[in-house]
DNA sequence: ATGGTTGGTCGCCAA
């Protein structure tokens, strides 16, 4: 008999990669860069059937999809085989977008999130994006086991707090800021979630992980932290590092354009 | 700060 297996090392990368198409020779760099063992992707913009499984299983991957025509999607990639796969789920306000997909790799659970966005504090979108979190949280709470390995990796849409926000003065009452939404991310980490970002960082500024595309605001340094991966303790006790892959958000970087996020590179053993 | 930019699609909408 043998258990379920354990990786002595687990790397996995969170990225949203805004169109897989647009960035897939980005995508496939950053495989061979960063050698992961889990990737979750967002913003894939493609339906299951255009995914590009060939390419990603070309280079040692196996990839499974939750995605829509031009909006949303998600992915998980893994070396392993993954397994218990999980597209969406019940009590979505939002059931025909793809946000979530989940999937037991190697032994830990894994989930790419793609967060409500909400636009603006005065759109319907803001009232859509607090309710999806409220069911996202039910969810979460009800499928998952804090003292087991679960890591819920993507594109939050909320900077936890003034320190993930170049200037809090100046984003004061606009979206991925609110109280009511940093109240929602506290709400979903008080299941017995740490936000793996924050703990390696310690009581900084940063690092921002998405800069708009306009202005110039990645070479000014206007970004915010809005993608997380927070995890149960088994994962969390083991951290290693999280580092934010800035290079890639450079239009130098590679192929094509750079997606408006950074890659973030977690590793805990 | 949001007069910018990008992507999907082919009109604009979303971010």
């Amino acid at each position: 008999m043998v258990g379920p297996v354990r990786l002595l090392v687990v790397r996995l990368v969170t990225w949203n990669v805004n169109s897989v198409k647009q960035r897939l020779p980005r995508l496939l760099a950053l495989l061979d860069r960063h050698d992961p063992d889990v990737v979750c992707l967002q913003e894939t913009k493609v339906v299951d059937d255009d995914f590009p499984f060939e390419e990603i299983e070309r280079v040692g991957y196996r990839a499974r999809s939750f995605g829509q025509r031009s909006y949303n999607g998600v992915a998980i990639l893994a070396r392993a085989e993954p397994i218990e796969i999980a597209r969406g789920f019940p009590g979505d306000p939002t059931p025909e977008a793809c946000r979530v997909i989940a999937a037991d790799v190697a032994g830990v659970h894994v989930v790419s999130v793609y967060g409500v966005n909400g636009k603006a504090l005065d759109s319907p979108a803001y009232e859509t994006k607090l309710a999806w979190f409220d069911a996202f949280t039910v969810w979460v709470g009800d499928r998952f086991d804090p003292a087991e390995p679960l890591v819920l990796a993507g594109d939050f849409n909320v900077a936890p707090d003034d320190r993930d926000v170049h200037d809090p003065e100046l984003w004061r009452g606009k979206i991925h800021v609110s109280q009511p939404e940093r109240d929602r991310v506290a709400a979903l980490m008080d299941l017995g979630l740490s936000d793996l970002g924050r703990q390696a960082a310690g009581d900084v500024t940063g690092p921002f992980t998405w800069w708009d595309y306009r202005m110039g605001a990645f070479h000014r340094g206007w970004g915010l932290r809005i993608d997380l991966a927070l995890a149960t303790d088994p994962v969390a006790s083991a951290l290693i590092s999280v580092e934010v892959d800035r290079e890639e958000r450079k239009p130098t970087a590679g192929e094509g354009k750079p997606s408006d996020h950074a890659p973030v590179v977690v590793t805990w053993a």
